[in-house]
DNA sequence: TCAATAAATGAGCAAATGCTCAGAAAAGTC
DNA sequence: GACTTTTCTGAGCATTTGCTCATTTATTGA
């Protein structure tokens, strides 16, 4: 058979049909051999031509196809180790609960383990809803430790601490951080990081390979200032300065650097750098949440991210 | 975690992720498992669910997709062993070249055998042009044998012989059959086929494995009637009789069944029917010939079709 | 025409995949 | 609540697949 010139389109026709033969028709490569009068390595070579010229394509039919894509996406741009999106649905934009239902997968599975973990945790509404699908087990093992502090400065305490409800569910050690989330003076802070309980936690903070935390936004009504963390000067500072959002209590800005001074000179929690190797995931969907997570994502603040479809596409939307 | 009525629904999920990880985003089941934290087993059946709930789909993007589609419709239909259906060329209907490169990529593959085998021909343009394809080689154990008679009433030898062509192209042994392809009465056919060249060409048919044959209609101007082997009035006959189509010079009707009498009574060519394990390959395209190909398939008159897509559109669409 | 270079080929092997089967968990039944 | 039936699970193995490498086969340039 004389196929001087279109000797490539010809290759192009017989890949088209061993593609065809092996994705659509489900015959083994064997098979296509034999059918096409081709050794069973060229009927390989063949298939996978199809794949990277893309004559085939995989299309997936399934609302999980565009998440798929958007974790990979963030995955890809911000070196994630971690990225979960869960569908948007459309009816109600806030998919928290499907948040919430994925963050508790992830916990699950990080406490699911035999060996001794040291879970470390944020606060917030959403790691709290996330708690609460946990599956109850019994990991006496495991020590959870906050990573913030769980009161606020008139020493009522925040409803939203998660560990205690953790280790409720999972069984395992509590280290709670019983300080204010901002101290009233540097020297302030100076103390009682000097307490012993704030030295354990920090030494076992060194240990714990995952971190699940929220993030919020810094404004009028947020977390922070809602909840009595910061007053309003405090907060008016901060917007002043540039923050946009914030871990723990740690404010940053656009670009996803801590800002120095300000409030985060107060700051009690635990620092939020994370050696290599330790895995910072945050949780969290909203419109509001969109900017903090991608400042945190921009300075490398977090390895790890589950949040929705909607916040997801406005994230990569920059 | 709770999954009590949508626990279909969430295992669809998982499914299309792994079907995603797995065919868009080229991971191996083993990570799979390891990223859905689940088993490899459990992931393997994931993907194999996602692929018998249609929840990924291939999709071939090259002109060869709906011609083998085509095939395959016609290969179930019909329950043929061999179907090649080539792209039709919009802009030149009668696809005629590639037919013939096709259906010499067949007869080529079949003499490219190193053990010897007989191959059965009939005649005819198409098959010529198809011989025309075949490179060269060197396999004079191969025998090769007409089933057609060669020679029109008034002695002179059809155009169309490919017995000798091929045997050109391939080295191998010629038997063509140099008698008229229609006596003129019963008595002459009984004469003719007691002849030993007509006895040898009989016992070597029964041993080939594959035939090779072109099909025509029955009508004014028909291979048949053109080419001086049926008189007009037997055209007229063979035409009230319902005859539809012809293969080696046997008529058949509508529903791929040999008319008794005329003409058949008289025609010097092998027999038809094929013993379990031969293959009859009818090699032809355009709209003359969509009703005796349709006719052809429904009477087993053939086991195998290499023919053009639009040829096999208007055959299904039946 | 011949050698030099590049491309294609198939054998053979290691990795990945599909599948069977026995046991475990879940669901239904009394 | 105990039992039966069904479904699910993962270990182990046979098949299939991807890939490397030595060899053969085209192609090019002198």
């Amino acid at each position: 058979m004389s196929n001087r010139p279109d000797s490539q389109e010809e290759k192009l026709d017989l890949a088209a049909r061993a593609a065809w033969l092996y994705y659509i028709d489900g015959k083994t490569q064997d098979q296509i051999a034999s059918t096409l009068h081709i050794s069973r390595p060229a009927a390989q070579r063949l298939v996978a031509l199809a794949v990277s010229e893309k004559l085939i394509k995989f299309r997936l039919d399934h609302p999980i196809a565009a998440c798929m894509n958007l974790a990979q996406a963030l995955q890809d741009r911000f070196e994630l180790t971690l990225c979960d999106v869960v569908p948007g649905d459309p009816s109600q934009p806030a998919a928290f609960g499907r948040i919430a239902l994925a963050a508790g997968t992830r916990l699950e599975q990080a406490a699911a383990q035999a060996v001794p973990v040291v879970l470390a945790l944020g606060t917030g509404r959403t790691l709290r809803a996330a708690v609460a699908e946990v599956s109850p087990m019994n990991r006496p093992q495991h020590k959870i430790i906050s990573r913030v502090g769980n009161m606020t400065r008139d020493g009522s305490a925040s409803a939203y601490d998660v560990v205690m409800r953790l280790a409720d569910r999972i069984g395992g050690q509590r280290y709670p951080l019983p300080m204010p989330v901002v101290a009233d003076t540097e020297e302030e802070r100076a103390l009682l990081q000097a307490q012993r309980s704030f030295r354990v936690l920090q030494d076992l903070a060194a240990q714990a390979k995952e971190t699940f935390v929220g993030i919020a936004e810094i404004g009028w009504n947020a977390p922070m200032h809602r909840d009595g963390f910061i007053t309003d000067a405090e907060l008016t500072d901060l917007s002043e300065r540039g923050a946009v959002g914030e871990i723990t209590g740690w404010a940053f800005d656009e670009q996803g650097h801590l800002l120095d001074g300000s409030v985060n000179a107060r700051v009690v929690s635990l620092p939020l750098g994370q050696p290599a190797g330790r895995r910072v995931v945050a949780v969290g969907n909203g419109p509001a949440k969109v900017a903090p997570i991608r400042a945190a994502l921009r300075g490398g603040l977090i390895t790890g991210l589950i949040t929705d479809e909607l916040t997801a596409q406005a994230v990569l939307a920059s």
